[in-house]
DNA sequence: CAACATCTTGACCCGCAAGTCAGCTAAACT
DNA sequence: AGTTTAGCTGACTTGCGGGTCAAGATGTTG
């Protein structure tokens, strides 16, 4: 049916992120994304009003993952599960959207320009909310008093650090990519420092718990 | 003296290092740099040959801080005290030289096309040394078992968030900018996830070992 | 003050990349 | 087959911004 248009889109939004997140909005060449979709550069006009557009959807797929990423925030539970969940799922994000996510970092390095005041806002809220949940935590004594925006920043900045730095990773690791062990290691070992850092006590193991309400 | 010419290449070279931090290289103008400068643009071109070595000289100008922010690593000490000296003196960086930090970032994130070989290999044999020390500590039992380069993004990535993400940071906490008590709280918040993170008891105080040789 | 160097500036050039368009081809529908 | 719609494309326009220049202003030195 419309599998022509799915297609051609699909093919042009994936070479637009990698495009974006390689040289940024500004050294992007429309031609480029073009070339790397595999189509002439007005067919990427025929499908997208404007580079500004194209840019704009990009931002916008990643937006949805990052926010489902707090969900663990959004339903009750002990701060263990839920400061491990989100840690992967920013690190799964970081992994399987690689672009996307870097641009998303790009764009709020450079004060989110072209984010919309409802985007801005609806990802503000929920790390508002991330934040006050961390601080009933504490005010229940269920963790140490680490300051929660900190704590926050800190857990951010060391998941999105994979997609952002993976220049920096591969260098410094003297790896070409990361594999499966690699990200786990990650996981790991941002796990262990927010939960030791948090003084959380993991005596309950997770499985149980769940599955019975005794 | 030349003083005209310091002045003024001070002034522009302030300039830039604003505009490349707010917009990134390809979208900044020499012509706001020079205006942000108080000047005409062929006094940018005057006293810098071009746009891109305007823009080297920024990048060049945070490589020395960010070395010397490994200094702790460079002589014998304790995993604490260097762990904790590095860490304050990254957000010392970030704090006082925003602007910079954030063009070296943007670099790094696009894979540092403009630094040079030595440059790179120069910031790559510090990560490198750090990280071997980091190796050293766990083999002497001096820390826990925590995989040294994940350690070491962590920190980077923490440390580095303030002035990247400073508009997140912002947007947040809701304050314009962050004050002295404000990064007080983020040295204490990285320093005890890192130090409680890889089991670093702190039984000696740090002040009394270095007096006496006892 | 003369002559020399440094600095300043408005006006200009030029290449590049965003975006357009007219006309084409290929599907889809009847 | 014939008509209509969707998709494709080479060739073009246009504006913007990096970089230049030649002439003037302002210092500087003996």
């Amino acid at each position: 049916m419309t599998s022509i248009r799915e297609r051609n889109q699909e093919l042009i939004l994936r070479a637009a992120s990698e495009e974006f997140a390689d040289k940024g909005f500004a050294a992007t060449k429309t031609s480029d994304i073009a070339a790397k979709a595999g189509l002439p550069k007005p067919n990427v006009y025929y499908y997208f009003k404007s580079k500004e557009n194209l840019y704009r959807e990009v931002l916008e797929s990643i937006i949805e993952p990052l926010l489902a990423a707090s969900a663990p925030f959004n339903q009750p539970g002990r701060p263990a599960e839920v400061l491990k969940a989100y840690i992967r799922s920013k690190i799964r994000i970081s992994r399987e959207l690689p672009f996307a996510s870097k641009v998303f970092a790009s764009e709020i390095m450079h004060g989110a320009p072209h984010l919309s005041p409802e985007q801005t806002e609806q990802l503000n809220a929920q790390a508002k909310h991330n934040i006050s949940c961390i601080q009933r935590w504490i005010d229940q004594g269920l963790m140490a008093k680490v300051d929660p925006h900190h704590l926050m920043f800190s857990i951010w900045a060391a998941t999105q650090t994979y997609a952002d730095f993976d220049w920096q990773i591969s260098t410094v690791t003297g790896k070409g990519s990361l594999d499966d062990e690699d990200y786990e290691a990650a996981v790991r070992t941002i796990t262990r420092l927010v939960i030791k850092g948090c003084d959380i006590d993991e005596t309950v193991p997770s499985a149980s718990e769940q599955v019975s309400n005794a």
